[in-house]
DNA sequence: TCCTTAAGGTTGAGCGTTCAACTACTACGG
DNA sequence: CCGTAGTAGTTGAACGCTCAACCTTAAGGA
């Protein structure tokens, strides 16, 4: 405990700034999507995928394993989505254990009418003021970090 | 609308290791706070700033600022955190409006006993995989990300 | 003085997330 | 066929956050 490996003043410096910038981020999404479209990026990631589907359709596991999202979150997320409108659950036939969910028009319209606004904060945010040299290095960067942690692949996974 | 200005492949891809990376990153750091030390990464910050403050104190709104916390959040936060007896709020006698919040003996214990296996978290996560150059670049990316936000500068800044 | 406006801070409702427990079903080894 | 594991998914409580409303006190003018 006394021996602890303490990060340098130039470490230290950096993570301030990576939490500060990251969370700025994240936060300035998060509002706009609220806002305009009265849902989180968690919604709006799940229809995206839902959407890419065949059918507008995939199974609760797979759709939280694409996402990464624990069972849990996404049947909270899920029904609070059903409640809205925006999917629906239909049993599994084959595996009577399983479930469906399904993107419906009122969602997928509502995903359409949510896209543009949300892509602009992305680039507002974050692309419109780097450098393409430094975008390649943040691509970089973020690849390395996410080939480092806990279950580094996955769908969606292009390097 | 139709006109959006969609992203790039390649800022897609970007993109989607941003969001992949940054997640994991913030959800390991707090996972592992909230099971050894059962905090938050948002109470650690905040015992943070109190302990490097004259007699631990600080007002409120002060404390706020310098996390870039909303009031409200700070309340609530500040409110748990007495009821775990790591804060005391006392009352600020030049201003009946205002309050102090103060680290107690208890809370600064917790914090110096949380501290080495949060900073081991956030080498593990983030700087030990990167080289010296990686980190310059994301030093260098996060300034200038936080700087085009709202609000870009403040206490601690060190761009 | 009185009135208005602003600032410091709290509160309660609503939401999304986590965690642990739980139900229902499948798969598999004997 | 039976029993035991494991898998798919849901549920409820606890918690942290946001947002808007609110209370109290301070400051600035007329």
């Amino acid at each position: 405990m006394g021996d602890a490996r303490w990060l340098s003043t130039e470490q230290q410096r950096v993570w301030r700034n990576y939490m500060a910038a990251t969370r700025m981020v994240e936060s300035e999404i998060e509002r706009q999507l609220q806002r305009d479209s009265g849902m989180p990026t968690t919604y709006y990631e799940i229809m995206v995928s839902l959407s890419e589907a065949p059918d507008r359709t995939l199974r609760m596991s797979e759709l939280a394993d694409r996402s990464r999202f624990s069972r849990s979150r996404l049947s909270h997320a899920v029904a609070r989505m059903e409640r809205a409108g925006w999917v629906e659950r239909r049993d599994c036939p084959s595996d009577k254990r399983g479930a469906f969910a399904v993107l419906t028009e009122k969602g997928f319209d509502t995903l359409v009418a949510a896209a543009p606004g949300h892509v602009e904060q992305v680039r507002s945010a974050l692309f419109d003021v780097l450098t393409e040299e430094q975008v390649d290095q943040l691509g970089e960067i973020c690849a390395t970090v996410r080939k480092a942690g806990p279950d580094p692949f996955g769908p969606g996974w292009a390097g």
